[in-house]
DNA sequence: ACAATATTTCCATATTTATGGAAATATAGA
DNA sequence: TCTATATTTCCATAAATATGGAAATATTGT
């Protein structure tokens, strides 16, 4: 994880519609939901909704999956978790204590 | 934490300039660092820069202190994690072991 | 009040991005 | 092959955003 890959990943989750549908896949779990089923629980034409899966699997964040004549999205959790520890690098640079915060304890190395 | 409080995080951190800005003040802890000296260690124009803090301090990821002629822009800890909580809400439904990421177990409620 | 330093505001320009209807493309079943 | 369903691509328009120089605005010490 870099600088660049890690905006392409943020401006992918700092949009609406598209945060909406990241955090139904979130909840959706391994399994993920086909992209009419996300249409329909969003209420999203279904132009609109490409666009957006189509940004959101571009930064990697979700994958899709054929299966027969539906696509199903399903989140990239170690994606995301790259991104969590890209964010919270050093924290504190290294010192224990420093914030009260569980971002410092995050720490995955 | 609603979609349009995270979304105005998200884009704030969504910015190449700025994602460096907040993972050097991530790093320098909760002390902080001048704007001056961040101008400095990033090689960025103060005006720039001041318009990406500014970006950072809406949404409420950075928080300035003036001391002196200073003014120091630290992590405000607390929102970073609750837009973590946020992006991870009822990860899987609830459901132990659906996906072997730390997204998962970090639930904070 | 004055000078020195720190930071922000103003401004014009260039670039990127979101939207959704209509048409095109896939996939499956009869 | 024909039909129905699922999803994507194309397109034009509207809106938001990043950049950095110059000028303006703080703040402090003398």
């Amino acid at each position: 994880m870099d600088t660049k890959n890690a905006v392409i990943i943020l401006s992918s989750l700092a949009q609406e519609a598209r945060l909406e549908i990241f955090r139904l896949l979130v909840q959706a779990g391994t399994q993920g939901l086909a992209a009419g089923d996300i249409a329909a629980r969003l209420d999203m034409p279904a132009s609109t909704l490409s666009f957006h899966l189509k940004e959101l699997a571009h930064a990697g964040l979700v994958k899709p999956l054929q299966s027969g004549r539906f696509i199903y999205y399903s989140t990239a959790f170690d994606v995301m978790n790259g991104l969590l520890a890209f964010l919270t690098e050093n924290c504190c640079a290294g010192a224990q204590d420093c914030c009260v915060s569980a971002l410092c304890q995050a720490e995955s190395g």
